[in-house]
DNA sequence: TGTTACCATAAGTTATTGCTTATGATATAT
DNA sequence: ATATATCATAAGCAATAACTTATGGTAACA
C-alpha cells in the first residue's frame, strides 16, 4: 500500500463536497484530475471508497474510514509544521548546556537573564568537571560547553567571551595578605593547594610560572575548587583560583586576595562547541548572547570583586 | 510542504540505524538512494534533520520531532490497513437493514442466527412502513431492505427469498372458522379489515381478487398490521395477513385461519437494494445468507404455522 | 601514514506522476 | 424527448521521482 499525501488531500476535499466538480474547483484542478486521484487511492486499498447512486455520491464504509484517516493524517502534518516552526523561531526549544564547576556561579547569572527573554525555552544545565565536559561534547550530549581554554587536540571550536582573572588567596590573617605588594619570589616560598594535574586552572598556572622560569611547591592536589578554597581558609596553603568563584568568601572575609606581582593572571572563559556542529536555533542565539552581552550582564557581579582586588593593592 | 511516505519510511530507518549504509541494506537500496531521500525530506522542512559529527550521525532537535512524526504516521497507516482488512474480511463492519413491520418478526429470527456467526459485526435494524423503506433506499441510508414486492417504478433490485403466505383469519368462534372448506363466494360475503391502499399486502390482495373477477367489502382501513389482527379478534371483520405474523395469536387461540379456496396466496418476501449499489462486504454476505439459507433457518418457526393451516383444512 | 569505513555528490536512465483537453455515458430535470 | 449537470475514460505531454553506478572527501583507527 503506497498512498500519497496528494491522494489523501484530494480525497478529503471530495469526501467533504461529495461532488467531484466542486472539489476540483476548490483544488484549482480539472475534474478528471480529481477523479484520477481518487481512483488511484481506491486502487491502493483495492476497494471502492466512493459510490455513485443515481446522481449522488456516497462514501462507502471503507471510504468513511479512509476519510477519518486522511483528516487525522493531515492534521498531524499541520501539527508537525507548527512544531517545526516553533522550534525554528525559538518559541520552543531545548538548550543543553554543560559548564565547568568553577564557571557555575556566573553562568547561572547569565542563564537567569537569558531565560527571562526566552520564556518558552527549556534549559538543561550540567555542572561537571573538565574531562566530563569534553566527553559530553564528544558524545554530542550538549549544544555548548562553558569552560576554561579547552585542549587543542579535540576537534573543538572555542570562543573566549569573558575575562577570567586568577588570583592568589589565603586566609585573612596570613602575613602576605596584609602586604601591599608581594613579589613572585616571596610567593613561591609558600606552599600551594592546587587543582589536579590536567585541569584548566592548573595548566594555566603552570604555564605562568614556567614562563617566569620559576617553580612552585604543591602541598596538596584537589579536584574540587570549593575544597581548595576551604583548604586555603584553613591555612593549608596558598590557593590560586578564579576570582569569579570568590564572591562569598570575600564578602564573609574568610579569604583575602594577595596582591602578587603579575597577578591576576587573565585567562578567559570559553564557549565551546564541536567543530562542524550545527547549533540548534536556540543554541545559536544563546551563544550570540554571551559573546556580545556577557560582560555587561555579569558586570554588577564582577565589579565588587575587582573592588576587592584594588583594595588589596592599596 | 509536500512530504512523501517514502521519505518518512526511509528517514525512520536511518533514524533508527543512525547509519546510512546499514539503513540502505535494510531497505534493499543503494546508500546514495537513502541519502537522497533524507536530503529531500530536509529540503521539505528546510532544516537539517541529521547531523554528522566526526563519523557519527545524530538527529537534530527537529530531526527527533520528525522521527516521532514519521513513526506515528506509519503506525496510523498500519492501523488503517488493519481496519480496512477487517472491514473486508467481515471481522468488523456495520450492516444497516430496514424491514417492513410485517416482516419484523421473522427477520429478527434470521438476524439472531446470522449475528452468532458474525460476532464482531454491528447491526442496525430499522422497522418501518413501506414508504419510509423506499425513502431510505432512495437516500442510501441502509444497505438492504426486507419487504414485500417493491414497486417497479424505483430503480430497485429486488430478490425474492422466502414464501410469504397470506391467509384469511378471524376470531375462533366465527362460523367460517369451523368449516373445512370455504369458497371464495362465501368469503366475499364477509366484511374485511384491510391494510391501507398502496401497502404491499393490500396490493397483493386486490390483485388476487381482481384476477378472480371478484370484489370484497372493506369495513376498515388500517396502516398497522397489529391493529388489523386486533380488529379481527374483536370481530370487526375478516383479515388477510401474512401467516408469519400470526405466531402468537395462533398459539393463544385468539385468531383462527380460515381455509378458503385459493388460499394461502403465496407471495414472497424480498431483499431489496438500490440498483447499482455496491453492497458492503457484510451486506453481501448477509444477502447471500438469506437467499440461500433463510428457508432452513425459519423452518422451525414456520412449520408450526403451516400445521395450523393444515389443521383448518381437516 | 596509510587504510578503512562511511557519507556526499554527480551523471544518467527509466518509469511514473500529475496534469491537461477532448469526449463519452448517464441520471435527473424541463 | 431534450437539455443539463456530472462523472468516467482516453490520449498526450512535461516534469520529476527514484533509482543506479562511479567517484570524491573525511574522520577514525591501526
Amino acid at each position: 500500500m503506497n498512498l500519497t499525501f496528494r491522494q489523501l488531500k484530494v480525497f478529503d476535499v471530495v469526501a467533504r463536497h461529495l461532488n467531484y466538480t466542486s472539489a476540483a474547483k476548490e483544488l484549482h484542478l480539472s475534474q478528471p484530475a480529481v477523479s484520477m486521484q481518487v481512483k488511484q487511492l481506491e486502487e491502493q486499498v483495492d476497494t471502492p471508497l466512493i459510490e455513485k447512486l443515481g446522481k449522488k455520491l456516497y462514501l462507502t464504509d471503507i471510504g468513511i474510514e479512509m476519510h477519518n484517516y486522511a483528516r487525522s493524517t493531515m492534521q498531524q502534518l499541520i501539527d508537525l509544521e507548527e512544531t517545526i516552526g516553533q522550534l525554528k523561531t525559538l518559541q520552543q526549544g531545548h538548550l543543553k548546556l554543560a559548564v565547568a564547576s568553577t564557571a557555575n556561579h556566573f553562568v547561572i547569572r547569565l542563564l537567569a537573564h537569558f531565560a527571562k527573554s526566552h520564556p518558552k525555552i527549556r534549559i538543561s544545565l550540567d555542572v561537571t568537571n573538565r574531562s566530563s565536559l569534553l566527553a559530553m561534547l564528544e558524545k554530542n550530549e550538549c549544544d555548548l560547553v562553558i569552560m576554561g581554554r579547552p585542549p587543542d587536540a579535540y576537534n573543538l571550536m572555542a570562543s573566549p567571551f569573558l575575562e577570567n582573572p586568577l588570583v592568589v588567596v589565603t586566609y585573612p590573617e596570613h602575613y602576605l595578605a596584609a602586604k601591599k605588594k608581594v613579589s613572585l619570589k616571596e610567593l613561591i616560598k609558600e606552599e600551594f593547594v592546587m587543582r589536579e594535574q590536567g585541569s584548566g586552572t592548573r595548566i594555566a598556572i603552570e604555564r605562568f610560572f614556567s614562563n617566569q622560569e620559576m617553580e612552585f611547591k604543591t602541598k596538596m592536589d584537589m579536584s574540587n575548587n570549593r575544597a581548595i578554597k576551604h583548604a586555603a581558609e584553613e591555612g593549608l596553603g596558598m590557593a590560586i583560583v578564579s576570582m569569579h568563584t570568590l564572591e562569598l568568601e570575600l564578602k564573609a572575609n574568610t579569604l583575602k586576595i594577595v596582591n602578587v606581582e603579575g597577578f591576576p593572571i587573565f585567562r578567559h572563559w570559553y564557549v565551546v562547541q564541536r567543530e562542524g556542529k550545527r547549533l540548534s536555533p536556540i543554541a545559536t542565539v544563546f551563544k550570540d548572547y554571551i559573546m556580545k552581552g556577557a560582560d555587561d550582564v555579569v558586570h554588577d557581579f564582577t565589579a565588587p570583586l575587582y573592588a576587592h582586588l584594588e583594595q588589596s593593592a592599596n
